[in-house]
DNA sequence: TCTCATATTTAGAATTATTCTAAGGTGTTG
DNA sequence: CAACACCTTAGAATAATTCTAAATATGAGA
């Protein structure tokens, strides 16, 4: 029986993952593959798990909110909390900001680089900053570009 | 037994229960007092149950679920999302921001009016801003004053 | 290549915050 | 004070996530 995915490059997963000290077994290379190959994205455990079955590739729940987590650990990921009933993985780990659609719960990346935020007061004594979130909330579905 | 809440006016929270159209209930007279009471606070579900049993109030958490999300559709409170595990309600309902204190779990307003945002890009057509939430997260427990 | 210690995966149970349900209580209005 | 719509509530239900313990896979070394 013929490999299920696709055999292109792994997209640096498999150095990736060396960096990070995490062993490249099937399912990390595989949901790497899903996270890395394309350009950003924003996954649900949940979603990225149906994506995974989608592709062919057999993966545990369990193993995709462990593999998010040991990402979001080494850096290749962050978490993006916008939503208090689920956590979102964002496959940007450069400075930036969020737009959420909160009707369809959906995320899209705002350039670090391109907003500024003054007057922030000082972080109170003893405390450090450890990052500054924007989300915009929007409301209404936009219109797919025809 | 005396009463064991404080006798002092509802703090309007009749006459603002009256104007959102919600019945004056003792769950929600109490709950009310206990909100707007003194300053802005930041509750938790949890919390504020737990803080209403401690004043001698005896009402179910379901109620204070209720409570919170009727007062948050009634806009005299905000819901604030700033971890995925608990949901935090805001007493101040003015445009304003948080710093989250993620050891300690606890929010702290910023003032809307002293910070400003530049460069955000246009909404997605066919979506409004519905809102623009500034998080400021911090590490360390803030040295309290001696 | 084989073996072994260790890291990883996994099914399913457990946990936690929150919501739902349906039954009984309460506030308001006439 | 009757009647009905609104409220509250205990407890069950849900849903996302974490935990557990047992099975499996991986990498290093012989």
């Amino acid at each position: 029986m013929k490999p299920v995915t696709q055999d292109r490059p792994y997209s640096q997963t498999l150095s990736r993952l060396r960096e990070a000290g995490l062993r490249p077994t099937r399912q990390r290379l595989a949901l790497g593959r899903l996270l890395f190959d394309g350009g950003d994205r924003h996954v649900t455990a949940e979603a990225l798990h149906e994506e995974a079955q989608a592709a062919g590739v057999s993966v545990s729940l369990a193993t995709v909110y462990n593999t998010l987590h040991q990402f979001t650990e080494a850096h290749l990921l962050r978490e993006v909390v916008v939503d208090s009933a689920r956590t979102y993985f964002d496959t940007n780990v450069s400075d930036h900001h969020h737009f959420f659609l909160e009707n369809a719960g959906s995320l899209m990346d705002i350039d670090g680089g391109k907003i500024a935020i003054t007057g922030l007061p000082q972080a109170p004594e003893g405390t450090d900053v450890a990052r500054v979130d924007v989300i915009v909330r929007l409301h209404g579905t936009p219109r797919p570009a025809e």
